[in-house]
DNA sequence: CAATTACCTACTAAACGAGTAGGCAGAAAG
DNA sequence: CTTTCTGCCTACTCGTTTAGTAGGTAATTG
């Protein structure tokens, strides 16, 4: 599994501010909505509003925004962020110091390809492209 | 990450019993030359028996040898059955009872197709593919 | 001021990953 | 027939991650 709650949940919030443009949303809302703990998307939400995706203001009347049209978030960079990495295997995740047998691994040419098909799928889907009602 | 240490030492074990096809091959050989731990790798090296990837005998001489030519093995089917599965979230884990809100879910498709095409990555790819070496 | 909200730190329960430990069972060699 | 080598089976352990809770502080509005 590539994608955990922590991603899925960030997706669906976000989905949730863009149906709802009017001003802040507080978050205490979307979590009724959409029926996820409170408290624990605060954390994500946090992350989220650091990195410059979401727009948050404190006190009465606050709560989220968006930050741009829907068209400009790519679900690559959401994902990546809120879950870290979106690696096939451990030994591509950044951070992690290169395999000492890299050199010479067979498979790892495989798990670098799959990583950067994933990596392009995911960057090709927009907050947008998830808005519209399914096609397929 | 969908690949964990299991999928990534199968296919290891079954490069190197490709490597070795003279008889059976003692499992403490492969672990020793491949740094794996052998009573870890055990475990795997049953499932991938039992579901007639390579075939196993016991006692003195006995051992693990591949049933069938390397080009004959998807990486896909390999790693589907030591990883369990390679969905990209958990709602698409076979065995898993769909999710209550799948029917209006937005997100779904998208996860889907990247099932589909991390399915068919790995199946376009074969044991012989990763006993040559790197091309790229 | 009180109410509301984001944000911060710490804690927890369960599951999973990556092994260990200690056997039993089958097959060959002596 | 016994020893030795092997696959196979069950149970346990230890650390990390996931998905939360709990209880605060800080900013903003009415």
């Amino acid at each position: 599994m590539i994608v955990s709650t922590r991603g899925r949940y960030a997706l669906r919030v976000m989905m949730d501010l863009a149906e709802h443009p009017e001003g802040f949303i507080p978050l205490k809302d979307i979590a009724a909505r959409q029926g996820i703990s409170q408290k624990y998307m605060e954390g994500i939400m946090t992350i989220l509003s650091k990195n410059g995706y979401v727009e948050g203001i404190h006190g009465k009347g606050g709560g989220y925004r968006l930050n741009r049209p829907t068209k400009e978030y790519r679900i690559g960079d959401i994902l990546r962020l809120t879950e870290g990495s979106l690696a096939p295997v451990s030994c591509l995740e950044c951070g992690t110091e290169p395999c000492e047998r890299a050199a010479d691994c067979r498979t790892l040419p495989m798990w670098s390809e799959l990583h950067t098909i994933i990596n392009d799928y995911f960057d090709g889907v927009t907050l947008a492209d998830l808005m519209t009602p399914a096609k397929k």
